[in-house]
DNA sequence: CGGAACATTGAACCATAGTGTAAGATTGTT
DNA sequence: AACAATCTTACACTATGGTTCAATGTTCCG
């Protein structure tokens, strides 16, 4: 009764907008606050650590739909940390797969970097050109 | 004049739908066609090959807008190589910053990950515990 | 009392790269 | 002639994580 709060003063003590914390409602991550006489959000401690858990977790690499499971499980007397983990371990591999195909387009890159810098000398652009041949479609991780 | 197609064999050629084709055309990427008697659109080798550059160009990780950037210069007759250095040079920093922000979410996973197979012994699960506590704001890349 | 600063709502909007749909016209094959 | 395939258009929708807006109501400070 003492600590309840509003949006803004929540949102402020999560570094989030208050636009945030509405979204979050609407989402269904956060459960819907009690209300003041004049219709204000009022919030208790356990909304804001609620918020905290899902920034971690946002942090931490997860989706705001990994983080409605992530909750729910919290939410669940049933230990169940198997599926906690089954979540990790698929977001995992999300990721992983993301980064090599973000390392093949560094490459990329990289390539064609050194063929403008090549072609510098020359009158001509090196890449508009090369990148006219599709010698990259099957073979090419190098131009 | 021989060689005129449809907008159906140049998406079968080029391996995209036609859809795709329609929205680049939409987005300014491909010029309009020329059309039939029957308003269809008829390509000629011009276009074919332009849709082979965007298509390499999304391969080598460029995003549309880069692309078009990219077309501006093609279709420059100036050779203003410079240009294309400094797009390559700015794509190439996003995808860096892309790729340090995944590798630092792929830790996070993992020490998550570690964290959830060493608590399978106890019951309870370290992960729901873990990003309830926000250690990992700035300090934490291992929870 | 007055104005600033805060709150409420729903709806529309942002970027990205397209995909899907409906309804109708045209073309090719049998 | 019938039928399937292909084409046309505009508009809406997908996923992601929110942001912005307008119009209106409340609380706080001097």
């Amino acid at each position: 009764m003492t600590d309840g709060c509003t949006i803004g003063e929540l949102a402020r003590r999560a570094g989030v907008p208050t636009s945030t914390v509405r979204f979050y409602e609407r989402r269904g991550l956060l459960e819907a606050a009690g209300r003041s006489r004049a219709n204000y959000r009022i919030y208790g401690p356990r909304a804001e650590e609620r918020l905290g858990f899902i920034r971690s977790a946002q942090q931490a690499g997860f989706t705001l739909k990994d983080i409605e499971v992530l909750l729910g499980f919290r939410d669940d007397p049933t230990p169940s940390c198997g599926g906690v983990q089954a979540l990790i371990e698929s977001r995992l591999e999300l990721v992983e797969a993301e980064s090599r195909r973000l390392a093949q387009v560094e490459r990329m890159l990289r390539g064609w970097l050194s063929v403008c810098r090549e072609a510098e000398a020359s009158g001509r652009c090196g890449v508009l050109e090369g990148l006219r041949e599709k010698n990259l479609e099957k073979t090419g991780d190098r131009p």
